[in-house]
DNA sequence: TAATATTTAAGAGTTATTCCTAATTAATAA
DNA sequence: TTATTAATTAGGAATAACTCTTAAATATTA
């Protein structure tokens, strides 16, 4: 079954209609890499239905975001968005912008723990490391973002 | 020395004037126990101050966070402000809206491996855990936030 | 294919935060 | 202690991301 059609019957499943627009914007956020924000999915969705708006974009991501298909993550003051689900480390540069997506074994272990000691029910989780990456620490005088 | 010493002698330091206002807007936020908001310090500022205003509430908190006196977690379009800067775990109900703060050894370990193994120079962290702590687990039907 | 409840586009509204500016003030040096 | 001056303040206007509103359009169903 493609993408394509997992988004259609989610929707449907779900009791959303599954409109041209809401599939045009899955696509385009679930095949993402970059956590784009809703203006960059926008412009992205655009080029192929001109008519779309941003409101139906921001509709769209929320009920996304309610089937968790993707992950909010908001960072000054704009929310980018994720399709890995799974827990793991956004490791955000802050001199190139650049978010990287790292699994770890080890963390979810730890997190649950810590949790069911204290009784706490987990309904999700974010986890973010600020700092410069690799690349960036070479070329560090270089123009910023 | 006292919190009051320590905060005017950082803010000179940094060359940073000690006004009354960033005194009594440092002090209350680093007291606080509750993760305020903005706002909130402002209202209890006010009390004392009753001139200070929303921008200067602003302006100071920013200079905390860059002495690193502070930690900001912007949750649901509004930003917290928490003294605690080491690294711990945000637990965040969203039932009743409460943070704790839980302080965990291993975990700073796997981020700081996880980190040094891809050569990313750490600036700051930040873990959330989301969920339903242990008192509203139990009276789950209340009133919500 | 018709009926209808949902969805859309577009723009107005909201809200947290930042920006702007004249008046005030903390720090410094005489 | 006082004069100097560069930083800071209060207050409100501006911004930006996001949410809300509504009439027109449309996906679903029977």
């Amino acid at each position: 079954m493609d993408t394509n059609q997992r988004i259609v019957d989610a929707l449907r499943k779900q009791g959303y209609k599954a409109t041209p627009q809401r599939i045009a914007i899955a696509q385009t956020v679930l095949r993402s890499q970059n956590h784009p924000s809703a203006e960059t999915i926008h412009a992205e969705v655009l080029r192929l239905h001109p008519t779309v708006s941003l409101s139906t974009v921001y509709n769209t991501l929320h009920i996304l975001r309610d089937m968790n298909f993707l992950n909010e993550l908001t960072l000054n003051g704009t929310t980018r968005y994720d399709p890995n689900v799974s827990l793991h480390i956004n490791m955000i540069c802050q001199h190139c912008g650049k978010i990287i997506d790292v699994e770890d074994q080890s963390l979810e272990e730890s997190i649950t723990n810590i949790a069911k000691k204290r009784g706490f029910k987990i309904t999700g989780q974010r986890v973010d490391v600020y700092g410069i990456c690799k690349p960036c620490q070479k070329h560090e005088q270089g123009s910023a973002l």
